[in-house]
DNA sequence: CTACCGTGACTTACTAAGTACGGCTGCGCA
DNA sequence: TGCGCAGCCGTACTTAGTAAGTCACGGTAG
């Protein structure tokens, strides 16, 4: 406790002073602390403890922001959702679906932490409302049948989800790959995974290979036969 | 403690008498009895403590079996995998890919709490390993290129992850789902949402809707274009 | 100027969970 | 018969979430 008891942040309240006494501690500044560790050392490492030492503060005071620890994970996830480029509902669906898809992918891969939260939080935050809507909103514009919008949305978001999923199941970044998966082989090299090992090899393992690729591959699959179905074209 | 301090179970230990002096416990009784607390409370639920209870057994006992509850997460990953169809690789590659994605599919339903642990176990397990081989062969036996087969492996995992993630995220069971879509639409029927309530009113809350149908729809997709993409065909 | 009160931060302490460490017991083998 | 080891248990330490009560400050009414 360097600032002592509390007569630092008690003179004026508002002062950012030079030594940082500290802003005073909304809800944005404690989600956003929160998906700043989350980010940084992954989101076991987030707690009250680490949250509040974080914003120099004691735990209990994160209290009076956020109802807990299980609101502290709906918001960030909320922000997570925040950061992703909505699509325009009027212009050119297909460049506005993908662009959100990609914008969706980048967010997801820069806060891995938050694919698996996505599920297990029932309770949608307002961004999430609002990209959910952008997205129904682009598709029936489109031209997309009720229906339609439904499959579209669906294919869309699981191609999306799932692919987070498995980047951020791939245990390696970019830079040291090929040291793992050489590892990984190693375990199979017994002969028991041949076409593991042939992909692994001859594919994953060559420069140049990005697993990123897929994504617009299968992006492009998708966007094709939605704009198939549509009546128009 | 209804069964004595140890004096219960000292008798005999391998007769599975009437008031069952539990089998030696084993590491396959641990997982397989942490994937039914899983499947049963919630992964929220299973703690070394009440998986221990459940297999009448002091916690620290279930140390001699797993190196720790890591190792059981692994473990159950691991199990739930082992319990998805393979597609065998010398048939009808798209009736067989079709197959597993479907059984894989109904597994995570069954299983929903493994979607999230499917992001955080980088290690894959054996049946895990064994599951990919025979996707990949089966893939490569149907004619597909090495690069073709990465994206068409990338493809589907991240339809069938993503649509798991989705189906996981569903707040209701097939049987509350009009209460609670009307209690949530009831939350944007401020006007706020018109999109995801014409959605909602005309199509999902409908009788008869069923999300798992848009599996069907996703997967026909994604076959259809695998199909397009195969030389011979 | 003083009494009052609301706000926000702090202190203490309880509970649940993972697990390190060491002890006890009964079975197989020499 | 005795010895070692596998398997189980008891105790206790550590970290995490959070309930409950307390304190300091600033603004406002009298």
């Amino acid at each position: 406790m360097v600032h002592g008891t509390s007569a630092g942040a008690g003179t004026g309240g508002a002062t950012p002073g030079p030594a940082g006494p500290r802003a005073p501690l909304t809800r944005e500044r404690v989600l956003a602390r929160a998906v700043a560790i989350a980010d940084e050392q992954g989101l076991a490492a987030l707690t009250m403890r680490s949250l509040a030492q974080a914003l120099d503060v004691k735990p209990m005071s994160l209290y009076h922001h956020v109802a807990g620890k299980d609101a502290i994970l709906d918001g960030i996830v909320d922000v997570v959702f925040g950061e992703m480029e909505l699509p325009e509902p009027g212009g050119d669906w297909r460049a506005e679906l993908a662009r959100r898809a990609r914008s969706a992918r980048s967010v997801l891969r820069r806060h891995p932490w938050a694919v698996p939260l996505l599920e297990s939080r029932a309770v949608p935050g307002p961004a999430n409302l609002r990209h959910h809507e952008a997205v129904l909103a682009t598709l029936r514009d489109a031209g997309f049948s009720v229906p339609m919008t439904a499959h579209a949305y669906a294919l869309l978001d699981a191609f999306v989800y799932g692919f987070a999923v498995q980047e951020a199941a791939l245990p390696f970044d970019a830079g040291s790959a090929p040291q793992v998966a050489e590892a990984i082989a190693a375990q199979f090299s017994s002969g028991d995974f041949p076409r593991m090992t042939e992909l692994a090899v001859e594919h994953v393992m060559q420069p140049g290979y990005d697993f990123g690729d897929e994504f617009e591959y299968g992006l492009g699959v998708i966007l094709d036969a939605l704009a198939a179905s549509l009546p128009g074209d």
